[in-house]
DNA sequence: AAGTGGTCTAGACCACGTG
DNA sequence: ACGTGGTCTAGACCACTTG
């Protein structure tokens, strides 16, 4: 069984981004012009570019094109990029123009909510939607939540990041300008204080190619 | 814009997925037989269990059907599960047949390998494979490193994990029995001492569908 | 007006598993 | 012999962006 057509395809683009010969944010052939240089359909010139869509290799927009990823090689690091501000964390990512906007809002706790904050439901806590841009691109949207007499995480001794891939919810779908159906990187953090209750809250969405990788160090015992 | 169609199908499954009402290890009934219940064309069904498949909530058998995820809620956990075997960490995991086997030899370090563990090219240094099943089914496999006098990992007092999506290489993909263009999980592992250098690296390839999401635990400070 | 990506259709061949 | 998923083709419409 030979390797089919759009693996081929998507391989020999992801070398030569990997490589440095096609730069961050230039323009891909349209998909009609991939297709004739490779003499197969346009149907295989698409399977090819999700493929390196789902990698974070290149970003499509809609009616403008497909575009070589912004970062190709950029790495969320955690912990420590993780305690600093949203502003200090990209800044240090990148010498980009940086924007992030905060909402804040005071609203009752959902059961949930209650539950994994030791609240009891319906008491009121603060949920804060943090929005960045990096350039005039949306790159992350968060929803934080935590007791009204949490004023930042500086208490915390513990983190705990679950890294998963998901459908975004509307909201973060709408901010980050994903297609739908795309998926996103989405990391539930919860701090946590030395006597192991959760005193912070945050989902945070990132669009698929914003990070090549997540880094997560560790102290053993 | 309305959703389109693969979305509202995936999802629709999604739900039944997460739900328990599709059981793990379940059949799906045949595109041909989803496409007609829900009105549409062979390859809208198509583009909907992709989604699934990338969520890992589903798995496809060439030439058998697709089949619901056997572990849809399965986490792997950090550090704490990746300090003991390979054993011990799939058998806390489930209670069903694990297998693991081994495969050690000592090679030549490459400059890459002799550069990370702090030694001279060509230096002789341990490499292990490891290679793993659930139930016959193969959940992981790993490349271990380390020079010949680590016996393991006890020493280790950091650990640094790096995730992300990736073309397994030939034999990791030959092992997981991945389909052609099927991207795997893998974390790359450096296991540090106190003064900072790696004593092990490993890489580790996971089918798609093995994990729902993956935790990692940090002290801070 | 032309070009773009996103969605969808109808149809085809292949190699392999199952009954 | 039949059904399966994997691959591929040719063609279509849409809504928007760009020149």
């Amino acid at each position: 069984m030979p390797e089919p057509a759009y693996v081929r395809i998507a391989g020999e683009y992801a070398l030569r981004i990997r490589g440095g010969e096609l730069p961050p944010g230039m323009q891909l052939p349209s998909y009609a012009e991939i297709a004739q240089k490779n003499g197969v359909s346009d149907i295989v010139v698409r399977k090819a570019l999700e493929l390196l869509l789902s990698q974070g290799l290149v970003r499509s927009v809609r009616r403008r094109g497909i575009f070589v990823a912004d970062r190709p090689n950029l790495v969320r690091v955690s912990p420590e990029r993780q305690m600093e501000t949203a502003e200090r964390t990209f800044r240090n990512e990148s010498d980009r123009d940086i924007q992030v906007e905060r909402e804040t809002e005071q609203i009752p706790a959902t059961s949930e909510l209650a539950e994994a904050l030791g609240l009891s439901e319906g008491e009121l806590i603060t949920h804060v939607i943090t929005r960045a841009t990096e350039d005039g691109r949306p790159i992350s949207i968060s929803d934080t939540y935590h007791p009204v007499d949490v004023v930042d995480v500086s208490g915390a001794t513990f983190l705990e990041e679950t890294v998963s891939d998901q459908l975004p919810t509307a909201p973060h779908a709408e901010w980050l300008r994903t297609t739908p159906g795309e998926l996103a990187k989405t990391v539930h953090q919860q701090f946590l204080s030395a006597d192991d209750r959760i005193i912070m809250i945050s989902d945070v969405s990132y669009p698929r190619d914003r990070y090549d990788a997540f880094v997560f160090r560790m102290a053993l015992k």
